[in-house]
DNA sequence: AAAGAGTTTGACCAAATGGTCAGGATCACG
DNA sequence: CGTGATCCTGACCATTTGGTCAAACTCTTT
């Protein structure tokens, strides 16, 4: 259907997505004005809409487009890999992702927080269906006692919110610690890593 | 200053403040409009503002009222106590929080995420120095070989994301478990619980 | 160089929104 | 009951905001 971009068309979709993800993510979305992507953007509103229909459609395309890099990293845990390295791998990777990725983070954040509108459908779908069967490795590997007993569904939940807690409340654990740029993500690191480990390894 | 409210004062005041907590951690501050408050609480939109005199000192009056009784449960860590249960009993007096005060817990994270643009000082200030404080508590016990060695900060940041998780993130939390009312409240005290207890006791 | 496709903008619009105000209704109290 | 304080509202206003459109400009292609 979509004929390739031109030149122009990909310098600036790509320019309005960048600042809109700067803008949605630090703002939400009813907080965030098209004259703000614009501006962000370096170009006019009218023109702004000549290459997206509406401020919604721009929102939408940002989220589609995380969904799945998102969840990229569970999908990569590996049922036969050794049970505690793959999760310390994962929580090590999702928390690679909040620092590299915070802007991501938060927009999908601000998303759920607010009830997940427009994306309740993914939540409901391939989300769901990709932690279940997740929870499902989990569940083998402790049912073969190489995993200490723990709720798989919730020991996820649990890798989720610490790690994305370092991009969503960044200002929060910045106000605390005063970190020198991104130096507390190690520090952050041997605690989470130290913290399953000790908390997963069975006997 | 501030004469005695009257009885029609108490009231109303009250009914504006729980609209507006509806409201406001549901679509946030900009997303939250004074029609919808009006609504929520039965009354007109010049009656809230004879009330209250913006949008902004409602919603401040919130958060202030909030910050208190959000970091009572931290307060409550005695450093005289015994360590793995002081913070087991913390981990699960947050969690308590969040089934009961999911509104005020979003108001915070909808807050937090934007950059905490109106409670900027109250963190940087007030928090900071509770969790400070504490921190040495828990390095306290560290130090006298009660606790297992973590760093004190990211303990508390963990628990803090763990627990807020399941108020914040409700909705996706709901859309994977399909729990029956706060029923995933008690399993995911179960797995805190056991998480912490084994990643702090010493040995 | 000409034509057609693709790109950009100033001017404009309707709706939504935070807030004001003068006057009327209601309440508390002597 | 009367009166002053408190409470409430309809009408109104200025600004912001998402979005439109016709006209102009620029790029690509032949």
């Amino acid at each position: 259907m979509t004929r390739s971009q031109t030149r122009i068309q990909k310098k600036n979709t790509g320019a309005i997505l960048g600042a809109a993800l700067d803008v949605f993510s630090l703002q939400g979305f009813r907080g965030t004005t098209l004259d703000q992507i614009a501006q962000a953007a370096g170009l006019s509103k009218p023109n702004l809409l000549y290459y997206f229909p509406s401020k919604e459609a721009i929102h939408d395309a940002l989220l589609m487009g995380l969904m799945d890099t998102w969840l990229d990293p569970l999908r990569e845990l590996d049922s036969d890999g050794n049970p505690v390295e793959e999760i310390v791998a994962y929580v090590l990777r999702k928390l690679e992702m909040a620092r590299d990725y915070p802007r991501e983070s938060r927009l999908f954040a601000n998303e759920i927080v607010q009830g997940a509108p427009r994306i309740l459908d993914q939540i409901e779908g391939p989300l769901r269906d990709l932690v279940n069967d997740k929870a499902e490795v989990i569940r083998g590997w402790i049912s073969t006692g190489k995993l200490a007993e723990v709720d798989p569904h919730h020991l996820i939940f649990s890798i989720w919110s610490t790690t994305q807690h370092y991009a969503d409340f960044d200002i929060q654990v910045r106000a605390i610690l005063h970190p020198e740029g991104d130096a507390h993500y190690a520090e952050a690191g041997q605690f989470l890593q130290a913290l399953y480990r000790r908390a997963l390894t069975p006997g």
